[in-house]
DNA sequence: CATGAATGAGCATTCATTCAT
DNA sequence: GATGAATGAATGCTCATTCAT
């Protein structure tokens, strides 16, 4: 959990590229965010890579193709540390409060989130017109992440730090506020003057003391 | 707050459009919240609606005045409760608590939103791609319901029900919380099998006892 | 058989097309013949015919739509003259001889052929391509004319006027004379010096003592 | 005329062409035949060959002169046994009947045209549209056999056998006849059921008592 | 020799928009 | 007011060809 995804984050635009098509990816991730999917035109992304129309079609077939180049790496990146395999472990000892748990994780997908901003936004905006990122989605985020979540959820349930309802409304709860939180900051009122720290605090204790339910103490 | 938009409603569909508009509109609706906006062709609007394509241009100068032709009825009625001049009066009286402002609310903007789905998804998703639209909503939902909803949240932490922070906070957590519950219920997952009545009471009861902070004692 | 199609050879360029369709049929039908069906741009086609581009996906979906339009009644009217109900009747009293029969056919086919020489020609030429246009070929020659053309044999191979071998033999021999003469004579070699009425001629003698067999004695 | 030209065939596919050379050629031949000159991609040629785009161009510097090297070599192999320095002498000798020398020629060039059928069909089909070929065609066949031919004729016009014609009516004639019959056996019906023995006798009679006019007496 | 990434002109087709009827 | 033919720029994509490796 604490551990950084310095490595993977470099899959995206690292692994075995050649420069035109780092410079593609960039393009196209930039127009993609900024004026939709639809409405950034293959031409458009060459001009800004730098290199001719066609080399984008020579390492993508169509440009569905290369959306889904771009987005389904974050997909896989986002829920990585959720699925590492001594997550468990490292949280039973870690994380003897259901806060600090959330803390971290928090922290951890923030930073993710926010170096990945551009990304992510695709991501979101594409995912109604495209069923196929649907179904990556529903099969990632609502399986893996679900699955891990449930058992957490359990155990804070049992340690009697969360009140007793279904996994699925705290995970939505607490995604909800963090996403919340972070769409507001970054997409909505990105100009605004934000304390990032209070904010954060803030969100973390609205999520704590709302999963605690009536019995909250601390 | 009570008062239903029933007149309201009409006015996108109803007031003094001709035959030919409401359904180019209704057309319009549908393909743009199925496929997006740049996605759509004006000639398949025009082929569902059953008119020629010369006839959309009438009516609405460009593609993009058909869409805002569609969108900002959505926000002046998503917002028109919140202005109600009596709105002060009648909620002073009316919800002491704030718990049952918060159902009140709830339940009347989410019969709105389910209701007017399709035009609300497509705000959702345009807004990024279009300053108009992002300033339309920013006046009226920043401005409007900012400033009404301050008051609120002052008056109820007066009462000592709502934990002290700022405003804006408690706002972007009450709406977090409202449209993850709707955007998961209608967006993520509406073939699912939901109780709604249950998830209703579960997202009120976190929203509260998150905005009450440790002095919960309900 | 007499009666010349001069109805039926206004359908292509006359019925109810506009202007701008009529320019463009005629120029695809310059561009095809002259160059091939996949040799040739639409946008060449637009240019020649004066229209915008648009204009001709606006009459046909697709560039093979507009080929089908242009070979399509080619086959229909070369078939046309074959089904004629009174066909039979026609020749059983003009042509008690069979090579009168075969001149008529001959000079009223190879008019209509070189009327629509270029029509012709893209069908011959793009029929191999085409597996639509193949069946539709089939179907009308292949069916209609050959069924025709069987009793006609019938007819004069009992009055002793052609050899005893299937009817499909004599239709394929009279075919390819007839053909191989046009081919010839408009296809191949244009420029030469033709001497029509005289190669006309021999090539029916040729054709009805190679069909006549070895009593001929005319 | 009775010597095959097993070292001819070879020519196109043997002569000191690498693996790869012979590779593309097979996979042109294949894919124009199919698909038509025009129609096919230099690129699909390299995938099913199974070489990379550049190779092909390494050996044929345009997409046309790749044509050319398919389908030269198809014209002077079949012109080939026209022009053996011995025909005439061997004819003299071996056909004293026309009808001899048709039998011969027809199997022996009907025999190569099978085998090179897709080669055939390419020059047939491209023909029309490179003049390059078309002159190509015209010296060769034009020429080379129009010359011999015409010899033959008079041969066999001087023996009494064939009618007092023009040389080049009678030649034809001949072709007509033969590639009518091959064009209907494999390009337009190959898939029906044919009896090659008697439809090739029932050719060459009728184009031997075509060409014997009236007094045809055998 | 062979490769395959790169090119940019060209392709068929679609688009939002106009305008004469 | 409504039509739909017409437009030409723009789109996603393919093409034959080049060239550094």
């Amino acid at each position: 959990m604490i551990n950084p995804e310095f490595k993977m984050d470099d899959l995206i635009d690292g692994e075995e590229l050649t420069d035109k098509q780092k410079k593609i990816l960039l393009s196209a991730i930039e127009s993609f965010s900024e004026k939709g999917f639809a409405a950034t035109s293959t031409s458009e992304i060459a001009k800004k890579a730098g290199v001719a129309e066609g080399t984008i079609f020579r390492h993508y077939k169509t440009k569905k193709e290369l959306l889904l180049a771009i987005v389904t790496p974050v997909i896989a990146k986002f829920v990585a540390p959720f699925i590492l395999k001594d997550l468990q472990k490292v949280m039973d000892q870690d994380f003897e409060q259901f806060e600090d748990f959330l803390k971290a994780i928090l922290e951890n997908r923030r930073d993710f989130l926010i170096k990945n901003l551009p990304t992510v936004k695709i991501l979101v905006q594409e995912i109604p017109f495209h069923p196929e990122l649907k179904e990556l989605f529903q099969e990632h985020i609502g399986l893996r992440i679900y699955e891990r979540f449930t058992k957490l959820v359990d155990h804070y349930q049992a340690k009697g730090q969360i009140i007793e309802i279904p996994a699925y409304s705290v995970i939505r709860m607490v995604l909800s506020s963090i996403f919340g939180y972070l769409i507001a900051r970054y997409m909505i009122l990105p100009e605004a003057d934000w304390d990032d720290d209070a904010e954060t605090e803030r969100t973390i204790q609205f999520i704590l003391h709302g999963l605690a339910g009536p019995n909250s103490k601390n």
